[in-house]
DNA sequence: TATTGTTATACTCTATAACTATA
DNA sequence: TATAGTTATAGAGTATAACAATA
């Protein structure tokens, strides 16, 4: 239990504390949402939202992937990824493909029209990284991504 | 439009590229998103999600504030807000007073019972921040949490 | 005319639980 | 029994557009 007593203003309200400035979860759920916004707007041109876009990118990066690997690769439950899948099928920027040993799963893979979707925003996708990290040097660039990979780790692992 | 060749498997694939590692962009959706799971387990014990959580504590931290300031400070459309103070109003951890000088709007404050939200569930917050921080030592924090701001920076003057 | 807050509506992301088909 | 994928459902966060009351 906290024991923390506010600090108040003269008349007894609650003086603002900006607690939240210095917490690292805060920042990054703040700026999650910011970066979300701006991928919208840039994998719009191609029909998709961010996550369809980054499940399309990880189909790439994995082709003949399963859907549980997939789940397991962008770190949601395989329902998450059922309507995502079934919006990158229907645009045809992927395909599945029935297993030949196991009937249950499906072979997943970019199509030559999603392969183009993902060449006609990386453009725009790079452009962003340039703006995002404008006022990082070199150096700060690499330590925000390392330091960015331990806090990941840091939740994968609890 | 982009010329990129995409390097293939001897079968014609699309080889493995590994493009999302390297983007700002991407970890801090993928972070921002694990994040935001986390922190929904902590806040739960009090009945708030995450957004409405920093809603309450945006108040605290700018008392008597009227909604479409708060809009500006969670950088969200004003109709984001409505259901979010509802939430806070309907658990009584904030109250509504008319504005004395403009009877449109409506100054914020949070209550007592707020307050002992907020303070039930910091412990939990500031335990989540060390493990999140865990592999950075405190000058690799602080230039994460001043990188961070940088990109926020960029993301919210663009 | 412009602003504060609300409502209606819609989309994305997320999960849990129960289901089918298959292993 | 366990696993791959689907369906049904629900909650959270986000936005746009149109509205009422007030400035």
């Amino acid at each position: 239990m906290s024991k923390a007593a506010h600090q108040r203003t003269p008349d007894g309200a609650v003086a603002p504390r900006r607690d939240l400035e210095g917490l690292v979860g805060y920042q990054l759920r703040r700026v999650g949402a910011e970066v979300v916004k701006e991928l919208s707007r840039i994998f719009s041109v191609v029909g998709l939202a961010p996550g369809q876009f980054s499940v399309l990118m990880l189909i790439a990066e994995h082709p003949g992937c399963f859907q549980m690997e997939l789940a397991r690769l962008a770190n949601v439950d395989r329902s998450t990824l059922v309507p995502m899948i079934e919006r990158l099928a229907q645009l045809k920027f992927i395909r599945r493909r029935q297993s030949d040993t196991d009937r249950r799963a499906f072979h997943l893979r970019v199509t030559a029209r999603g392969r183009k979707a993902i060449d006609q925003v990386m453009p725009d996708l790079r452009a962003f990284e340039e703006t995002l990290t404008d006022a990082l040097n070199a150096r700060e660039k690499t330590a925000l991504l390392r330091s960015l990979r331990h806090v990941e780790d840091a939740l994968l692992r609890q």
